[in-house]
DNA sequence: TTTTATACATCGAACTTCTATGTATATTTG
DNA sequence: CAAATATACATAGAAGTTCGATGTATAAAA
């Protein structure tokens, strides 16, 4: 209980981690706390899981990076979202929305009388 | 425009068909209309899609089938949702709320003050 | 009689995802 | 100070999923 489906993780992984870098830079292993947070542990992508989907955003150049010592010396990799990220972003709460008002309106329909 | 994602159409394949058919008995061919109608032509199943996934959740114990042969005199075969997926129905709609909520939560949230 | 719609089925290419594994440094604890 | 833990990134390969293409067949419509 508690857990969700892999599907649902899966199709919310992109739009989330767009959301989460629209707000501020980020690099992969503060994401992942960000999610676990957000998401009261109900989402908690494996690090193996993460990075990938990192490099495919920055493939297709709806993300960039960029490294950055902090104070302690740590090398982290900083991500940013792109301007065709923002646009992406857009699309995708438009995309549910419109799934949600499809699987709501199939959750509320009567039987049908045959 | 006005075409999903594959991603979201494959988180919602498995409760959309298990939704139609907590409300009526169906068959493939009528499954693809209904979803289509029901979508506004959104999302629009090929039959080389639909007719797997229905096999995968008959393996699954999720739903059951029998041929019936109608007054056309044309066999279609049938598909009715199990107890059991009555129950994962009942899962993937809790599942649904929760990312919903997370999501929702996400696009609400300001940025940090840093 | 030809075309379109109905109806089901499967193969295989293409893609995605996740687990396991590897490397390395900073911090905390005993 | 040594060991353990947390931080931080990376990739290979196994496993699974999806979808277009293709095939079969019948009923209805043009």
């Amino acid at each position: 209980m508690g857990k969700l489906s892999k599907e649902l993780i899966g199709a919310s992984t992109i739009p989330i981690i767009l959301s989460i870098l629209s707000k501020n830079e980020s690099y992969g292993y503060e994401i992942i706390q960000s999610v676990k947070d957000i998401s009261d542990g109900k989402i908690e992508y494996g690090d193996g899981t993460l990075y990938p989907v990192l490099h495919k955003l920055e493939k297709k150049e709806l993300i960039e990076s960029y490294w950055k010592t902090g104070a302690s010396g740590r090398k982290r990799k900083y991500y940013r979202i792109s301007t065709k990220g923002k646009k992406e972003l857009i699309s995708e709460k438009e995309n549910w929305t419109i799934i949600n008002q499809i699987i709501s309106k199939l959750w509320k329909i009567e039987p049908n009388l045959t």
